[in-house]
DNA sequence: GTGACGTAAACGTCGTACTTATTATTCCCG
DNA sequence: CGGGAATAATAAGTACGACGTTTACGTCAC
């Protein structure tokens, strides 16, 4: 799904990030350019330009003499959404879940409260409209649906928080949602009391009660974590 | 600061991005390797990591027969600490410092309250140790001394947090500390206040008391905050 | 045992040649 | 005169080979 193939750098990136950050090539272990070059069948051009992009990311360190090192997992960028795929596709995908969905349970009501103080009039009403589409699709077997909805409406609260740091997280939102309903066991409708409080969010915000809007998406977080306990060990 | 030269990638990388994100090349505007290879004096080889780097980041866009080309601010990886470090050093350092303590009032609170659960008592030791430190620098113009204990205690919070996602942001608050305590103007010694709030913070985390951890670190909050207010247009 | 020293292994940099995708232009046909 | 298809031009993508530079590691003398 990560994987285009636009280009021989996007794969073979993709790939070691991939092995990388799913343990399979365990932090202090050494990789060497010219064995990647032959391994993937290309020139130690593209191998070194992947390499460069891993060290960006925190998730390898070239020494002379020595070779490309996995660094421990502590350093890694992992608030770099390609990271967070990586991990997402890999092994500790719960524990994974679990960190990014208390990360979203500090952050959300927060932006939801700004969002109730700066939405415009036009993200009140793309908000009450994916809000709508949530409770259309919640119920009959269509997750795919609810879930483009689920992710837009996170992101418009985000973006209407009028907090960069807050907007740039719709990709980590997204990537968690998405992550929920592909990987995790999800055969069941939605939770009719997290679409109901989703809704009830729209029209806070319309109305621009920020505390009811930070109550409720606090509500909403609790859901989301308890639904966490429950489904993963 | 961040220059070492440690090898010409770093140096080509780091002027690059201070002047991409300084808005020197405001987004839109196209880049291309021959004339920064030779600008630089460097290898094309090398314009060429760096500029697969930038893409990483999402501060650039690389297409055939069109160049590189900078591309708008919303979709940089401003959770990068190398993207963070090169704005708080360019133009809009205010408003990325006001964004970023936005952040840390969301975050930092619930940090806190996890690690009144699960600070080891190592943790706890070391979290006292700093805010006595913090005392003790508070007053006479020690402000590097201060500011390192501060730097030191709330990461020490956010790694006790038990929450790696958490823990990363330590050293998004390093930057905004350090940047606050030296950009901003900061003649006087810091705010008594928020002096006695830290030891009090940390005598709650060591009695395992969430709720005042919480609380108590949403007041730093609010005061640093005020401070932006007060200082910063 | 300890220190200096040399060697080799790996990355770092360079230059060049060639390939490919994309845009701009040209030119022919309707 | 206009539009679409063939063509040219451009800049990045890839490959290869060579040499430089750092540095871990083994060796040798003391």
């Amino acid at each position: 799904m990560t994987t285009q193939s636009q280009g021989l750098h996007t794969h073979v990136l993709d790939t070691l990030g991939l092995e990388i950050s799913s343990g399979q090539c365990p932090p202090g272990s050494v990789l060497r350019t010219d064995e990647l070059a032959q391994r993937f069948d290309v020139s130690r051009t593209v191998i070194r330009e992947v390499i460069r992009v891993l060290e960006s990311m925190h998730l390898v360190e070239s020494r002379r003499r020595v070779g490309v090192t996995v660094r421990p997992t502590e350093t890694w960028n992992v608030y770099d959404p390609q990271v967070i795929r990586w991990r997402l596709a890999g092994a500790d995908r719960p524990r994974q879940l679990r960190s990014l969905t208390v990360l979203r349970s500090a952050i959300e009501p927060v932006a939801a409260g700004l969002a109730a103080r700066h939405a415009t009039a036009e993200q009140c009403a793309e908000l009450t409209e994916r809000a709508l589409g949530m409770v259309a699709t919640s119920r009959g077997q269509q997750l795919e649906g609810y879930l483009e909805h689920d992710i837009a409406f996170h992101r418009i609260v985000l973006n209407a928080s009028g907090n960069e740091m807050f907007a740039r997280l719709g990709d980590v939102v997204a990537e968690v949602l998405a992550g929920r309903t592909h990987h995790q066991v999800m055969f069941e409708d939605p939770d009719p009391a997290a679409v109901t409080l989703h809704v009830r969010l729209a029209e806070a915000v319309r109305e621009g009660d920020p505390e009811a809007a930070e109550r409720i998406t606090k509500e909403i977080a609790v859901g989301a974590l308890h639904e966490l306990d429950v489904l993963a060990p």
